[in-house]
RNA sequence: GUGGGUGUAGCUCAAUGGCAGAGCACCUGACUGUGGAUCAGGUGGUUGUGGGUUCGACCCCCAUCACCCACCCCA
């Protein structure tokens, strides 16, 4: 029933289900984060706010972080997002660190939200950089990372797709059409909207920022065009790498991407499920300037974060999670038949850990059908039983629950069996 | 911060204001050495909480808490 004391709001309790998930996509992003040859960083859980206040949009954080006032009177933040940290710790050692930087993180975030479908106030981010290096093989680099995440993770193109476009060339276009460039950012802003509200209060919207009816045309004109990349050298650059890298598949210009994010400077990408069902799996981008807004002397970077969120509910949605989340770690089980045939089993079982075989065995004698069901619903791959009759003969009886069949062997074939049945020993 | 919805068995959900139910899960047995499948039986409830209306409340009303969805925002 419901228990007296419950989890704080928007936390989630990690049941070893859950926490198979949250280990494949960390594992995943390791994985991927390393073979692109990037290093583990991470930071505090706990940041001052002066940090967030530094860049942009202050009042979000006064709004939307865990702020407290510690013993001191000092306002601490629980971090609402890596990258100020990152920037953080770059402008700290400006001067010692190697470039370029490749870092990746992962770790837990907080936000004061109202939770709802894809929000949690506690969730996990990774936070890929590549800092120093101001060029378009950099943003191919990072965008072609994140598509290998979601080939890794396996997800197909035809059910996820990063979609790219670049900031300057969007702004130069404006220009050109005699957008001023003080009204740039709000332009963004209507062009991040546009799949978000109805084309009439859209056009509408546009009108009121004091577009005139041939730049809002325009503007219609060129969100509609699909092959407005080539008017860009980085972009022209960019996707010729990523097709070099073999993860064209995934990739593909969108004009309409901006980024609601007022820091980022060129290129720009999003992965979204085809469908459009859910928010954006990952984002990220070009941001020259935050290393210089916390201090620092200007550094330029390119990088992108993912939550855990929405992309558990696009691999849901797509049935693309692995089926053995909840299962044992242990792939053999051994079982007990009897108070006199008690000592044997543990001896086998620990005979296979000696082995390499993480083995687990039943804690107490119970009825054979029992203990079968328990390592059915567990999802071992063998279970192995010995009583009177193989005892007597120094034999043992290996059942293959995934092909259902079984077979009883001399004890000393044992290892060898296993070795032909199971993934091999760590 | 704003609006809407839902709270009934472990889970998913039924039940004109009139005996609180089903499916799944679980336990037992059919099957004293064999999981998944089938069949039979069984355990399981202060209907979120507190008030009110009523002869009578899961149902109507008020309050409260929790969760969900959307808006807002998304670093």
């Amino acid at each position: 029933m419901k228990s007296s004391v419950q989890a704080v709001k928007g936390t989630r309790d990690y049941y070893p289900e859950e926490m198979g998930l949250r280990n494949l996509l960390y594992s995943t992003a390791r994985a991927v984060s390393e073979s692109f040859g990037y290093q583990e960083w991470d930071s505090p859980f706990l940041e001052t706010l002066d940090l967030y206040a530094a860049k942009s949009g202050e009042e979000l954080v006064k709004e939307q972080a865990f702020v407290f006032p510690d013993r001191g009177g000092d306002l601490i933040t629980l971090r609402p997002e890596l990258t100020p940290s990152l920037a953080r710790m770059v402008a700290q050692r400006q001067r010692q660190l190697v470039y370029p930087l490749r870092w990746w993180s992962w770790g837990p975030c907080w936000r004061y939200e109202r939770p709802q479908k894809g929000r949690t106030r506690e969730f996990f981010q990774w936070n890929v950089d590549l800092i120093g290096v101001d060029s378009p093989q950099a943003d191919a680099e990072m965008i072609a990372l994140a598509a290998s995440f979601i080939r890794q993770i396996g997800l197909q193109p035809s059910q996820v797709s990063i979609l790219v476009n670049n900031r300057a060339l969007i702004s130069s276009e404006l220009s050109r059409m005699g957008v001023p460039t003080e009204k740039s950012k709000q332009v963004f802003r209507l062009i991040d909207r546009r799949d978000k509200m109805s084309s009439e209060s859209w056009e509408a919207y546009a009108l009121e920022l004091g577009l005139n009816p041939d730049q809002l045309q325009g503007l219609k004109n060129l969100l509609a065009d699909q092959e407005l990349w080539r008017k860009s050298p980085d972009l022209t650059a960019c996707f010729d790498l990523i097709e070099a890298l073999g993860l064209k598949d995934y990739v593909r210009f969108a004009p309409q991407i901006v980024r609601g994010l007022d820091y980022y400077t060129g290129t720009v990408f999003e992965a979204w499920d085809n469908d459009g069902e859910f928010r954006a799996i990952l984002g990220g981008g070009r941001y020259d300037n935050l290393v210089a807004a916390v201090g620092g002397d200007p550094l330029p970077a390119v990088g992108f974060a993912m939550g855990d969120l929405v992309v558990s509910l696009v691999l849901k949605k797509f049935k693309a999670l692995p089926p053995d989340l909840g299962a044992s770690p242990a792939k053999v089980l051994v079982t007990v038949f009897d108070e006199s045939s008690l000592h044997s089993s543990f001896a086998v079982a620990a005979d296979l850990r000696r082995h390499g075989f993480p083995t687990a065995v039943y804690p107490e004698v119970a009825k054979l059908s029992t203990q079968l069901k328990y390592g059915d619903r567990m999802g071992f791959w063998v279970i192995l039983m010995l009583g009177p009759d193989e005892l007597a003969q120094d034999q043992i009886t290996i059942k293959d629950l995934r092909r259902g069949e079984q077979q009883t062997i001399p004890q000393a074939e044992l290892v060898e069996q296993l070795r032909y049945l199971l993934p091999p020993p760590a």
